[in-house]
DNA sequence: CTATATTTGCCAAATAATGTCAAGACAAAA
DNA sequence: TTTTGTCTTGACATTATTTGGCAAATATAG
């Protein structure tokens, strides 16, 4: 996952134990730890703490949250990338309800 | 949502009630009634019989079912087209793990 | 070795999803 | 207007999934 993959990264970059990660977003070690693994997902309110702790830009952090819950519904799929091709001919279409 | 729109224009085509449609699902009416009106997803074993039921591509409509999954994800976000192309771009990187 | 950090498995609580039933809306036919 | 059949909706129960913590196991330093 991305995410999971990118968190870990700043973290490692700013050398920031998990324990203080985890303080910040009010859970446990634990769980702070599998959402670094990807094993869990992080909640939408702490990419935006995790943004401001790590000095990044929350859009960016954000957008590549979303991307892995997009990756996670067709990740098994043949025909992948054309259904996201599908998605994005029909974004405005979708769009009118 | 597409998936809903698509599968009461093949049923309204072949002029089935939904009555037919759920025992074949077996489910409710008032279930398919759901599925065919956005409120509910159809399961993925369900996209295959229905694809049967209509005589239609089974790919086809499983597109259009996983299409709206991802549009699930992004449709209340800014960026929805950036994060897809994200996916995209990301896709092989993905399959790595 | 000791201390700290990270990871894992397992359980309970919280949340989300799925389906049914019962009641209501609607239209066509009698 | 009453009947019939279809479709729709909401409340509710059931089930599945997600989430977080605890405790134990495993690294990683110092």
């Amino acid at each position: 996952m991305l995410f999971a993959e990118k968190i870990k990264q700043l973290r490692d970059f700013r050398q920031m134990p998990q324990r203080q990660i985890a303080a910040a977003l009010e859970i446990d070690t634990a769980t702070y730890c599998k959402i670094e693994k990807g094993d869990r997902r992080a909640k939408r309110e702490q990419v935006f703490i995790l943004s401001e702790l790590f000095e990044c830009k929350h859009d960016e952090l954000l957008k590549i949250w979303l991307a892995d819950q997009i990756y996670d519904v067709v990740k098994n799929e043949k025909e992948a990338s054309e259904v996201l091709n599908l998605v994005q001919e029909n974004i405005v279409e979708y769009g009118k309800r």
